[in-house]
RNA sequence: GGCCCCAUCGUCUAGUGGCUUAGGACGCCGGGUUCUCAGUCCGGUAACACGGGUUCAAAUCCCGUUGGGGUCACCA
C-alpha cells in the first residue's frame, strides 16, 4: 500500500446543481467518517465547472446540510470555477507533449459515425481521426476559427485494473472506453474527469470515496493521471442508496433533499445513525450509535458491496427512539418553532429589567397563546410536550398532537363522544359525573384526580364509558394522551369548560 | 445493446468452510399493560436466486445461468 504512511486526505466533491440529497449526504458522511477515524483531513470541493447549472444557493444548501449532520470539513470549500488556471496549465502541457490533441469533428459528423457503428452493432467509439492531422492543417483550421475540442489520446488496448477498497479488484480495458475522449471544450474550459484527476492530485487526496455511479469514470481518470504522470489515489466505490424500486434514489422517489428531512423534524443524530447503517455495519447487534461511536467503529472493510434501499419506516423508528431518549426541555425547544409556525404559539423577546448590579437588561423569551391572549411559561410547554414525547416520531407532528392545549375551543363531531354502544343520555350522565367529581376537588393534585376519577369510572364496570367521552371532550380527538394527564395540564377551569361544551353539544340536534 | 458492479427474511443486515434447526433490527400479525393512540413487555411470520463443481463438510470457495443495478455527453 503506497499510501500507508501518508496522512489520509479525502474529499467530498459535490456539484452545486440541485438541492443536497440523501445519496450525497451518505457519500459525504462516509468520507468524513474515514477521515476522522484515520486522523486524516476532510476536504470540501465544489465541482462547479458547469457554470450553466451551478448555483450559489445550492452550494449554500450543501454546507447547511453538512452542518446539520455534524459533518465538518477541514479545508475548503475549494471551487473549481476559481481554479481554471491550474487546469489550463496541465491541459496545455498535455497538448504540447502530444498526449492530447485538437479535434475539429463537428457534432453532426460524430453523430453520423456513431449511427453507423450502432447499425453494425459495434459500441460507439471515436476513432481518432483528428489525431493524425498535420501541423499545418491544424494551424490553418484554428486560424479559420473552426470550432474544436481537446481529446486525450488513449491506448488502443490495455488492461486498466485497480484495487477498489470496497469492491475489490476491478478490471476495465482501454478499448471499452469509447476512444479518445474529450477533456476540454472549445474555449479550453476543462471537463469533469480532467479537473477531477488534477484536483485529486493537487489536493493530495489519498482516498477517493464516492458512489459507484463513478466506477465507469475511474478508468478515464486513471488514464488522465497517467498522462500527467500523477500517482493514482486509492479508490473506494460505495454501493448506491436506492429507492423502493431498487433504482438509484432520485426525486421521483419522493423526499430526497435534506432540507425536507430537516423541516419534517428528523433529528440529525437519528438521520446520521440511519444512513450510516445503510451499507455499513460494525457487527454485533446494537443499531443505535452516536456520531462519535460511528467514527470509532468505522472501516471501509465493513461496507456492503450491494446497494441499500432507503426505507423511511426504519428512519422513523430511529427518530422516535431518539426523541424518546432526549431531555424533554430540549425536545420542547425543538418543537416550539413548529407551534409558532402553525400559529398556535407566539414568542418574543421580553426585556426583563434587572437592577444595574445584575448587568442591566437581559433579553428573555416569552411565550403567548394567540387564541386566548394568555401568557404561557416554558415549563408549561415542557409539560405539554412531555405528554407526547413517547408518541412522537417527527417533530412536525407536534402541532396536530398538542393543538388542543393552545385552542380556546376544540372542534369535533358529536358522535365522537359516544363510547361503543353508549347513547346520548348515558354519555351525558357520565360527563356530568366528571364535572361533579372535578369541581369537588379541594386541592388540585394529580394523583388525587387520577385516583378519584378512576374509581368513579370503575363503578360502571366498563371504564371506557366514562373515560372515553371525558378524553374526547377535552382533546377533541379519537387518539390523544390520557385524560388525567390532560386534566392536570389544562387546569380545573378549562377542563370544566370543555366538559360543559361537550354536554351542550349533546343537547343540540 | 457494449462495458462494469452486485445477489441472505418485504427492508437494513450478522454470518469470512464445521459453533447455524441461518442471528438481530424495522415492518407486519397476535397477546399483556388504567378508555384511545403511542410507548413498553411477551410471542409469532419470514431469507441463503438457480444449476454445476471443489471439499469429509459450503450461505460461505470456483464456474455458469438467471435476475437486479450502474454507466455509456463538448453534465458532473
Amino acid at each position: 500500500m503506497k499510501n500507508k504512511f501518508k496522512k489520509v486526505r479525502v474529499r467530498f466533491a459535490p456539484s452545486p446543481t440541485g438541492l443536497f440529497h440523501v445519496g450525497s449526504a451518505r457519500t459525504a458522511l462516509f468520507n468524513f467518517l474515514f477521515a476522522r477515524k484515520n486522523r486524516g483531513e476532510f476536504i470540501l470541493r465544489i465541482e462547479d465547472t458547469d457554470r450553466e447549472r451551478s448555483k450559489r444557493e445550492y452550494e449554500e444548501d450543501i454546507m447547511r446540510s453538512l452542518d446539520w449532520m455534524g459533518v465538518s470539513w477541514d479545508e475548503g470549500p475549494y471551487r473549481q470555477s476559481e481554479r481554471k488556471e491550474v487546469y489550463r496549465k496541465h491541459l496545455l502541457r498535455l497538448i504540447e507533449e502530444g498526449k492530447a490533441y485538437y479535434c475539429f469533428c463537428t457534432k453532426k459528423q460524430l453523430e453520423g459515425a456513431k449511427e453507423k457503428q450502432r447499425k453494425r452493432k459495434e459500441p460507439p467509439r471515436y476513432e481518432g481521426k483528428c489525431f493524425s492531422l498535420s501541423n499545418t492543417k491544424r494551424e490553418r483550421l484554428i486560424k479559420e476559427g473552426k470550432e474544436f475540442v481537446v481529446r486525450l489520446r488513449i491506448p488502443e488496448d490495455e488492461n486498466l485494473e485497480f484495487n477498489d477498497r470496497i469492491k475489490g479488484k476491478i478490471k476495465f480495458n482501454a478499448k471499452d472506453i469509447g476512444g479518445d475522449f474529450v477533456i476540454a471544450k472549445g474555449d479550453l474550459s476543462t471537463l469533469y474527469n480532467f479537473v477531477c484527476a488534477i484536483d485529486d492530485h493537487e489536493m493530495k487526496i489519498t482516498h477517493v470515496i464516492r458512489g459507484e455511479d463513478h466506477l465507469s469514470n475511474t478508468p478515464k481518470q486513471i488514464l488522465i493521471q497517467r498522462a500527467l504522470k500523477f500517482n493514482a489515489p486509492e479508490f473506494a466505490h460505495m454501493a448506491l442508496t436506492l429507492g423502493t424500486d431498487k433504482s438509484k434514489l432520485s426525486k421521483r422517489h419522493g423526499a430526497v433533499s435534506l432540507g425536507e428531512y430537516m423541516e419534517k423534524g428528523y433529528l440529525p443524530e437519528a438521520f446520521v445513525n440511519f444512513i450510516a447503517l445503510l451499507g455499513w455495519h460494525p457487527g454485533g447487534e446494537n443499531e443505535i450509535y452516536s456520531l462519535d461511536e460511528i467514527i470509532e467503529k468505522f472501516s471501509l472493510d465493513d461496507c456492503q458491496k450491494s446497494g441499500a434501499i432507503f426505507d423511511i419506516r426504519k428512519l422513523e423508528y430511529i427518530n422516535g427512539y431518539y426523541i424518546r431518549k432526549m431531555k424533554t426541555e430540549k425536545l420542547a425547544n425543538l418543537c416550539i418553532p413548529y407551534l409558532v409556525s402553525a400559529g398556535l404559539l407566539s414568542t418574543e423577546f421580553e426585556e426583563e429589567q434587572y437592577p444595574p448590579a445584575y448587568g442591566g437588561v437581559q433579553p428573555k423569551l416569552s411565550y403567548h397563546i394567540p387564541a386566548s391572549q394568555e401568557k404561557v411559561t416554558f415549563d408549561k410547554i415542557v409539560e405539554i410536550i412531555s405528554l407526547y414525547q413517547e408518541r412522537m416520531k417527527l417533530l412536525s407532528e407536534t402541532k396536530d398532537l398538542v393543538d388542543y392545549f393552545f385552542l380556546e375551543e376544540v372542534d369535533y363531531e358529536k358522535n365522537l363522544l359516544f363510547w361503543k354502544g353508549a347513547g346520548e343520555e348515558e354519555t351525558k350522565k357520565n360527563l356530568e359525573k366528571c364535572i361533579s367529581v372535578i369541581s369537588s376537588f379541594k386541592k388540585w393534585d394529580k394523583s388525587l384526580i387520577e385516583k378519584t376519577l378512576l374509581k368513579k369510572a370503575g363503578e360502571g364496570g366498563d371504564r371506557g364509558k366514562m373515560l372515553w367521552p371525558l378524553r374526547v371532550a377535552l382533546s377533541g380527538k379519537k387518539a390523544s394522551a390520557g385524560p388525567f394527564d390532560i386534566i392536570w395540564v389544562l387546569g380545573r377551569e378549562k377542563t370544566l369548560k370543555r366538559l360543559k361544551t361537550a354536554i351542550n353539544k349533546l343537547k343540540m340536534d
